[in-house]
RNA sequence: CGCGGGGUGGAGCAGCUCGGUAGCUCGUCGGGCUCAUAACCCGAAGGUCGUAGGUUCAAAUCCUGCCCCCGCAA
């Protein structure tokens, strides 16, 4: 590519790993550059509360590209500093601020926003994870659009939009698998955009679903749901929050564990059981649902790290005999 | 210096308060039994107890420094 000033000028904002994913698709966009990229400041995390650069301003910065870390919009000297750059493209995944209206009209293009769910299904803060534990069918499925910001959460038309098969995945895979997919189909629209054809379908409002934040209580396990809905929600809340349960083994304090996923038993019989049942067969140590066996997969007890659960049984719980040996119930 | 837990054969744990033989369940290997096994029986291998130093006749255990891992919280 010689035609270096025929390319499009872009503005990039987002902040965590997704947004990162798919900052690294747009900087391999040949029909653009990069002017600058947006991400929020450096925040206190982790252990220590060190100051941490965001995702992609990591990316960003090894890439070489001038990074900006406003507060906000709301100051009238940002917005000339982003109308500065000149953008063609605004291109905004999960940047963790409602754009107002001087932003959103500062790009020559309709300004896109990456968002994986399929809209106007699961707008808002946590579409993936939400999609994930409420669609437990086997055909399920969730995927990403390309739509216009608007003032509006999430509202705007949609370009594109791409799907796929929730079965099997976590919050987690799910996650990377959307945000490469998301990247993938953001340079199709862009792709669109400098050819003339790029063409918007408006949202069905009355269709439209929210995704709230996720808190540590969705990740709370009730074993009256179905195994299928069980195993959902287990997946989509791995591997954040986490899934918990409150154990009560036979003769022990209760034990508050971190699930990852399972498997749902569907040949073993369960005979006359109250949900929560826990019961290990020498293999499994399995909990009963409202229709089915649920064998747990990995088990982290408090301030531990993910262990199989025959290893728990083996040397956490020692438990010798084989039978009914607890309960478990969503934690207080 | 935000709060807290932890580092002991391959896995998960006990032992540490009160120093004195390296323990338990599982796994691995060999053998036996069985129509059969994620079953049972017999036997074996495998550990610088995170690391450096200190105290002591003697340190996994007590003291100090360092490294590493993890939970909470963001």
């Amino acid at each position: 590519m010689d035609e270096t000033k025929e390319r499009f000028r872009i503005v990039f904002m987002g902040t965590p790993e997704l947004a990162a994913t798919v900052l690294r698709a747009v900087a391999g966009w040949p029909g653009g550059r990069l002017a600058a990229v947006y991400t929020q400041p450096d925040r206190p995390a982790g252990r220590g509360h060190k100051l941490t650069p965001s995702p992609v301003k990591v990316l960003a910065s090894s890439l070489g590209l001038p990074v900006e870390q406003p507060l906000n919009f709301k100051d009238e000297e940002e917005c000339r500093k982003l109308a500065a750059y000149k953008p063609d493209f605004l291109l905004v995944a999960a940047y963790g601020l409602l754009l107002p209206r001087a932003v959103i009209e500062t790009p020559r293009f309709p300004p896109l926003n990456v968002h994986t769910s399929l809209l106007p299904l699961y707008r808002g803060a946590a579409p993936i994870q939400r999609a994930l534990m409420e669609n437990w069918e086997e055909d399920a499925r969730t995927g990403v659009s390309i739509m216009e910001i608007v003032q509006a959460l999430d509202a705007g038309p949609v370009y594109a939009q791409e799907s796929l098969p929730l079965a099997g995945h976590t919050g987690g895979t799910l996650h990377d698998a959307l945000a490469e997919m998301g990247g993938r189909l953001l340079l199709s629209v862009l792709d669109r955009f400098a050819a003339g054809t790029a063409r918007a379908t408006p949202q069905d409002e009355s269709r439209a679903t929210y995704a709230a934040k996720l808190s540590k209580a969705d990740g709370y396990v009730d074993w009256n749901a179905p195994a299928a809905a069980v195993d959902a929600r287990v997946r989509a809340v791995t591997p954040w929050p986490g899934a918990r349960s409150a154990f009560h083994f036979d003769g022990r304090e209760a034990l508050i564990l971190q699930l990852g996923p399972g498997k749902i038993l569907r040949d073993v019989p369960m005979p006359r059981v109250l949900p929560g049942s826990v019961f290990w067969d020498g293999a499994d140590l399995r909990v009963a649902c409202a229709d089915a066996w649920y064998a747990l997969g990995t088990v982290r007890p408090q301030g531990k790290k993910d262990m199989e659960a025959r290893a728990f049984v083996n040397g956490f719980l020692r438990l010798q005999d084989k039978g009914l040996c607890g309960r478990a119930e969503p934690p207080a």
